[in-house]
DNA sequence: CGGGGGCGAGAACGCTCGTTCTCGCTCGGT
DNA sequence: ACCGAGCGAGAACGAGCGTTCTCGCCCCCG
């Protein structure tokens, strides 16, 4: 496990806090499987607040990270490498212990209730947005940013899709569906205007 | 509010575990606002787990309901039907107490440790699906399960993205990438085997 | 009118939680 | 060799939870 205690007490609170909730979990369990004393890890985080943001803190790195990583290994053009992204999100959804993403679940668990919380899970949908946002910049596409927003949603279903129900094909759907929304919109470029609005019109 | 004992429990258990999540509403507090005495709650619901299943499933029919009562009114042809649903979303979105999908928070919440309640969120999430499939199967395009499957993704994008971020745009953003999907696959109906695969493959 | 079954009100129980407090011990500086 | 600051272990506290139990009242059937 990691070095530090701040380490130690992240890595044990995002192995229990995932798998079992939030509220479910009790500070004891956090501070006994880490080894930690209680008056140390009220000096590292000072609420149960605190180590929750913390603990989303850190897996926001780490989820990314991963994504990134395999996006960088395994794209070859933009449009491919916006593709890995949902092939990434299939390997995920497979791993025996998923539980759907810990940001919707942590806010749906606590909701506004908890500032700290919500301002961790929105920090992190952003920089997901974000880093989307830049995959769609190298697309040669109009309007790349729309296209962004809209594998976000995409990639967003996919998740509460795996979470939910037990099939594992919401990431192959969603490639899909994003595989036909990049043609879709690469078939629109070399249109222009009226053109491509007469077309969509169609039959 | 509602005329029997248990309406009035529904109607209570929808209000606070919605707003303010299960775990964190007690027993004795949906109890109060219903005005039911505690004896008659655990004959009607023999544990806090059915009392939750069953605001999931009340839940379940009035949102189903509402949503094919928009659709119904406001939709023309299939395809109208269909983006129907998404400016249904954005209507949802915009209400003010307006906190996520209730079942993706109690999944999140709960997990696979309140058997009962997994089973309704999975009932909801499988009647939701139906319903979009059924729009979907009036469309006139090559697989039609496919495409309602994808626009399956893009709603429940559309709610978390709607719960998480203060902005309410995810309702037009998804309806437009439903739009662009439902306009490729039409565009690839009249043409067949090879030559759709040609064209997407194209530039 | 008499009695008893069912009900509402709420106390009780056993448990868990987040947070704070107590108490020795250890260890580093002079 | 001393002393005191800091630490770990764990008790303590106050609150809240889901669920069960008690008791006294009402109301309906005979």
């Amino acid at each position: 496990m990691g070095r530090t205690d701040a380490e130690r007490l992240l890595g044990a609170a995002e192995a229990l806090y995932y798998t079992r909730g939030i509220r479910a979990v009790g500070i004891d369990e956090v501070r006994t499987a880490a080894g930690v004393s209680l008056k140390r890890l009220y000096q590292l985080y000072p609420s149960k607040e605190h180590l929750v943001a913390a603990y989303l803190d850190a897996r926001d790195v780490q989820w990314r990270g991963r994504l990134a990583d395999y996006v960088a290994r395994h794209g070859g053009s933009p449009r491919d490498r916006m593709l890995a992204v949902f092939d990434w999100l299939g390997l995920w959804f497979a791993e025996p212990d998923f539980r759907g993403c810990a940001f919707i679940n942590a806010f749906g668990e606590l909701g506004d209730s908890a500032p700290l919380v919500l301002a961790a899970v929105r920090r992190h949908k952003d920089l997901f947005r974000a880093y989307l946002l830049d995959l769609a910049r190298d697309l040669d596409v109009p309007d790349p940013a729309g296209i962004g927003e809209h594998l976000l949603l995409l990639a967003e279903g996919a998740m509460t899709a795996a979470a939910v129900l037990p099939e594992p094909r919401a990431a192959q759907q969603a490639g899909r569906a994003a595989a036909a929304l990049l043609d879709a919109a690469a078939a629109e470029r070399p249109l222009r205007g009226v053109e491509a609005a007469v077309r969509r019109r169609g039959a």
